[in-house]
RNA sequence: AAGGCAGUUCGUUCUAUCAAUCCGUGCAAACGGGUAGGAAAGUCCGGGCAACAAAGGGCAGUGCACUUCCUAACAGGAAGGUGACCGAAGGGUUAACAGAUAGUGUCACAGAAACUAAACCGCCUCGUAGAGGUAAGGGUGAAACAGUGGGGUAAGAGCCCACUCAUUUCAAUGUGAAUUGAAGUUGGGAUAAACCUUGCACGUUGAAAGACCAAAUAAAUCCGGAUCAAAGGGCGGCCCGCUCAAUUGCUUGCAAGCCGGAAGGGUAGGUCGAUUGAGAUACAUUGUGAAGUGUAUCCUAGAUUAAUGAUAGAAGACACGGCAAAACUGUGUUUACAGAACCCGGCUUAUAGAACUGCCUUUUUA
RNA sequence: GGUCUCGUAGUUCAACGGAUAGAAUAGAUGUUUCCUAAACAUUUGAUAGCAGUUCGAUUCUGCUCGAGACUA
């Protein structure tokens, strides 16, 4: 089964207030936000203030695939409903650490290979850059109070 | 049965768990239903639709080019004609199939000569310095001024004759391209995917078109202009022609406002366009056919950072192996090409595998 | 989504439809030098691919592939 032990069992789902789709944004986000890279995956992603996210989620996301590097549309969507659906079954453990940090992100999920990845192989990669992305949540935390701390 | 040619169709299915999107019901939670292709592709043609305020004409430009028909239209399709080619046969493929007698250009090298010309070798005559005649033969070339045979001649030549080929005129047949026949004071390369000529067609832009709502605003600056005219904008690029916006004051060249533009600033969310259409299917009917007409039935993707999925299992299919073969069984794969972006009609290109139809050849059996 | 442009030696560029597609530079080999550099000589291309037109295509035409630009 997908469902495994240390997954908390909660929705699934996968719509559209969680997907990123404002173009300010997303253009500051590829501006100013900073880069998480596991070949063949790359991860943009951006702190937010709690009143400028549209949305009652903690984090909007975007899934893509470099056109450069994958020529033929099939191709692109495959890799993206991919990447998708290991988004749609880890997302919980993202919104856990966001929560314990009272943090909100916006972050894009990019596929930079020339080949196509099966799911596993996509799941052992998406793992690791799922890790070194909650390293920097916890840095965050830090940087986030210090910050507090001078503007107080 | 095997092989070949031509054509048509399909191009996995089911279950479980978790999702996406649209529609419907519902206060809500939720429930029910729909959800990618034959090419959705390339963007090569043709349309619909929308904007460009509003008449035209000419030139330039672009495209097409055997005939007749189909169509909203087309560089598409159907039925034919002609040439070239392939096949043993049934048959098939292909054509940028108007014009070289409107004009211009080009035809390298070789060759004597590459276009209204020309004599290198050869042949013949006079004659032996040479002059003249000759395109039959040689050699060159991609191409040498109709071909074959005979007559004729000094030698030759469509110079003459017969047949053939091309071309022109006439007649018959056909809607027509053409075909068949007859006749001639006809016989003068190639190239138009070189310029071009003739005929026909064509405004430009492209859904990021455009319409509406909401939100946000910004003045100041620079350039030009205001009804005689000029300049500027528009009517496809140019020309002709046509046409268009905006005024008062007073010291008459300045002020204020106005019109057009430049640059800059702000906003950048939503709805419509946008999925019922030259629609699909079935039957009847007209037509050789593409297709037309009539009746009935059906509604069959509609996203917008972009849905139509992910994973697991089963069936089926295919490939390889075991077995003389089949059944059976083991292993592997889950497939090829490929993903709607306003919508249609075509064309082109890609495509694992499967099924069917027609025809031909060969072999075997009755 | 739409509209266009361009593909020639490893690289940067040439070439009316006409011998064997040139030039610079880089690379390789040799000469020279005690060695290196410089210099000199020699050498290296399926004109992106497949068809067609033509006697003959880098050039003209069609299709395919690749690269790039513009577009609220």
């Amino acid at each position: 089964m997908l469902i495994r032990g240390n997954e908390t069992v909660s929705s699934f789902t996968f719509g559209k207030e969680e997907r990123l789709n404002n173009d300010k944004i997303i253009a500051r986000l590829y501006q100013s936000g900073i880069v998480v890279s596991k070949y063949p995956i790359r991860i943009n992603y951006l702190f937010l203030k709690p009143d400028e996210m549209r949305g009652p989620f903690r984090a909007q996301v975007l899934i893509n695939a470099s056109k450069r590097k994958l020529k033929k549309a099939v191709s692109r969507n495959r890799m993206k409903r991919i990447l998708r659906e290991l988004y749609r079954h880890k997302k919980s453990l993202l919104y856990d650490q966001l929560q314990k940090k009272n943090a909100h992100m916006v972050l894009s999920v990019v596929y930079g290979g020339t080949h196509l990845l099966d799911y596993w192989e996509m799941d052992r990669v998406f793992e690791k850059a799922f890790r070194v992305l909650f390293q920097a949540i916890e840095k965050y935390e830090v940087e986030a109070e210090s910050a507090e701390g001078k503007t107080d």
